[in-house]
DNA sequence: TCCTCTAACATACAGTCTGTATGGAACAGG
DNA sequence: CCTGTTCCATACAGACTGTATGTTAGAGGA
């Protein structure tokens, strides 16, 4: 055991490397091209390695997609996690109020075209809704449903079925920033976007009631 | 001129009939196993023609897509005109009480199967975000626009920005629908979906003012 | 120190798929 | 009758994915 240490560490932090690599590769190529768009040959290229390595790590093409779109679930979430906790510091408010500046955080996050490209548009359609979906659950919806169970629970919000709340509203935000994301005038299109979301969020109150003549909740 | 028109419609007819059976075709099949997992070979093979019809009336396997894309689109969208149509002959109301029927009727119109997987799913992925949001602004955006525009102006719902306005509430209808197509319990799921819908609408109208405290609207 | 075994790749190959180019048959028109 | 065009079938070339096989470097025991 005089160095078997820094020689297993230099091994793994060898292997980890490569992986990493691919990863990146994958990462960048996926977001400017598609997933079809890009070819096997182009990340190893990228990534100055041989196919073998990638079929060595990864099951597949979709495997290795499935990691990528994971990452940037994963980023996502943590930045989200961080300015929340972060606020709920700084300011204290109901978790209502809380959300609703989160929304607006996630508004802004949702630019970064590696997460809309890969989990907004590729993923769904690469992976197949269960899949893609199993990667959400995991990552994000979880955090945003206690949230909106805690807001309810405190009364900020009126009582509704938060699983369909939590994801109509994460579609409603996705969309938000992809409209964002592809307009000419993107200071415009922010704040009606957050005008409009705001407008929206405002129903959920529990202040507000049903002025409209709908029956469906009879 | 004895009888061209019969032999030349009867020929028309023949072209046509293998064009439609291409479209059926390929419809059935990428709603059933999605585009990469189609061969033009599955295709042809249902449709019963070879691959060579294929590439003679459309330019490549993307375009047979679009066009398949395109045709759920417009029957979605009459369906929709005609249920608003027929709505707004029998009962006569405001613009915004007979969107907010239209948007419930939407939701049980989008659990066709086709419509979710090639429009909602398969579309963004395989036509590119602009391709596949010139395709809805053609068919549904335009309209939705339309009426949305006439509610702000009679004062049913507070002005806001059509654009974004458009676009967020088509995407949470799709998401819902979603949900609702997905969920075990789908009586349930309709409900449920259908109750947070009407929620976050409330939130819309030009009477609910903003009770949370966000200045993002200053 | 030496030997062995396995992880971590590299390479070669086979199968599949797409798009194109070529060919032909049927029909319209002069 | 002859010609050109539409419509489609077939054959072929290129690309891409996944797998099977080969190879090397390090880990671990004797």
């Amino acid at each position: 055991m005089t160095a078997p240490r820094s020689v297993r560490s230099r091994r793994a932090a060898h292997t980890a490397d490569t992986r990493r690599a691919l990863l990146r590769a994958a990462r960048t190529l996926f977001a400017e091209r598609g997933y079809t768009a890009t070819g096997t040959e182009d990340i190893v290229g990228a990534a100055q390695v041989t196919r073998g390595a990638l079929y060595h790590h990864f099951k597949d093409k979709a495997d290795l997609f499935r990691a990528v779109m994971g990452e940037c679930a994963q980023e996502m979430a943590e930045r989200l996690v961080e300015q929340e906790t972060a606020r709920a510091e700084a300011q204290e408010g109901d978790a209502w109020t809380l959300l609703r500046l989160g929304f607006q955080s996630f508004l802004d996050a949702c630019n970064d075209p590696d997460f809309q490209r890969i989990v907004l548009v590729e993923g769904p359609a690469v992976l197949g809704h269960s899949a893609w979906d199993a990667l959400v659950e995991q990552h994000g919806y979880v955090l945003l449903a206690e949230e909106l169970t805690r807001a309810i629970a405190e009364g900020g919000i009126a009582p509704m079925p938060v699983a369909p709340l939590t994801r109509m509203l994460a579609a409603l935000i996705s969309e938000a920033s992809l409209y964002i994301a592809r307009a000419d005038d993107h200071e415009r299109a922010r704040r009606e976007a957050g005008e409009v979301l705001d407008r929206l969020l405002d129903g959920l109150s529990s202040a507000s009631s049903s002025g409209a003549p709908n029956r469906t909740r009879a």
